[in-house]
DNA sequence: ACCACTTGCTTCAAATTCGAAGCAGGAGTA
DNA sequence: TACTCCTGCTTCGAATTTGAAGCAAGTGGT
């Protein structure tokens, strides 16, 4: 190993660009999709997705917030307007008198229900066309190591955001 | 084929959730970095890196957008921010009266200097860290066809963005 | 030259995001 | 119990993004 430093080489960054900018046209793709179809945002999207996706349908603000939303306080401002639209329910915690538990309704599940097909055309239209099923495969078997190796190396503690830049 | 609709299968679900989660958490940590090392937002960082891989150093408003920023008016704004900080500068095109033309300068090419090292530390850790080089080589060539693809399927016209969702 | 249409950017109001600060409930120790 | 620290959420102000509307300049047809 000639150097120490880190470094990334022309693969390494192109392969970077790539992945961002797919991810970045296929978001916007989907939020497209998402606001004709249910007048939601992507957040929205997610997190009722991942209420839905619970075995009880409800999750503790927390945990709900972690990969969507990285303050607390834009967790609080979305279920606030999930459950002015009804999506949502929001109570306090049995066991804990602090947290607050947020379930999906019947109204939130109909909705979930009436945009995923429309999303799921999205997704597959825009990101999995051009792939086989064997290159999905070996797709997710990439992403796997990388996911669980950012999910373990959380970001240090933020650093205050400058006022007025310049 | 039983089925006409489309679909997900459960290993597609899974590695588009995946490639949205890396991606959240990759742009998430990147951002700290760099508003640490140069109290810039990824998007202004992605301006200037593209500046900076221009030859010419410069570019048009509408040419710089593509891909970063999705509004018009949004690369307006981070133009004008870029401008104030003095990182870039911004003339009427020679050809088109209309077209504006943002050129790098000295300190901006000297802030993309110092911030690139960091940037480049962060990817590699967090993106990078878990894949061998084949692994990133089979990444790239997986993403290629995607990356091109989505390019060459733009999204329809936007719709309207509904006021007061409820 | 004139006119309608398009293009490139800016200005504007509204929506969404973030970090800091505040507040109430829990947990540990004496 | 009293005291202190930690946690979970909300409120707040500022920054950023977006789509619509506006304006000036280019383009094409007559």
């Amino acid at each position: 190993m000639p150097d120490s430093r880190p470094s990334l080489d022309p693969l390494q960054l192109g392969t970077y660009f790539d992945l961002i900018e797919v991810v970045s046209l296929l978001r916007h793709s989907v939020e497209q999709q998402l606001r004709e179809a249910g007048d939601l945002s992507y957040v929205q999207f997610q997190l009722l997705a991942r209420l839905g996706d619970s075995p009880t349908g409800s999750h503790r603000m927390t945990d709900l917030a972690d990969g969507v939303v990285y303050s607390r306080s834009g967790l609080t401002y979305q279920a606030g307007l999930l459950e002015k639209s009804g999506l949502v329910v929001r109570a306090p915690s049995p066991d804990d008198e602090r947290s607050v538990t947020v379930t999906i309704t019947d109204a939130g599940r109909a909705l979930l229900a009436k945009v995923l097909p429309g999303h799921i055309e999205v997704v597959s239209g825009q990101l999995f066309a051009p792939l086989s099923r064997d290159d999905v495969k070996t797709l997710a078997e990439l992403l796997a190591p990388v996911r669980d190796h950012m999910r373990a190396t959380p970001p240090r503690s933020a650093a205050p955001r400058r006022r007025k830049g310049a």
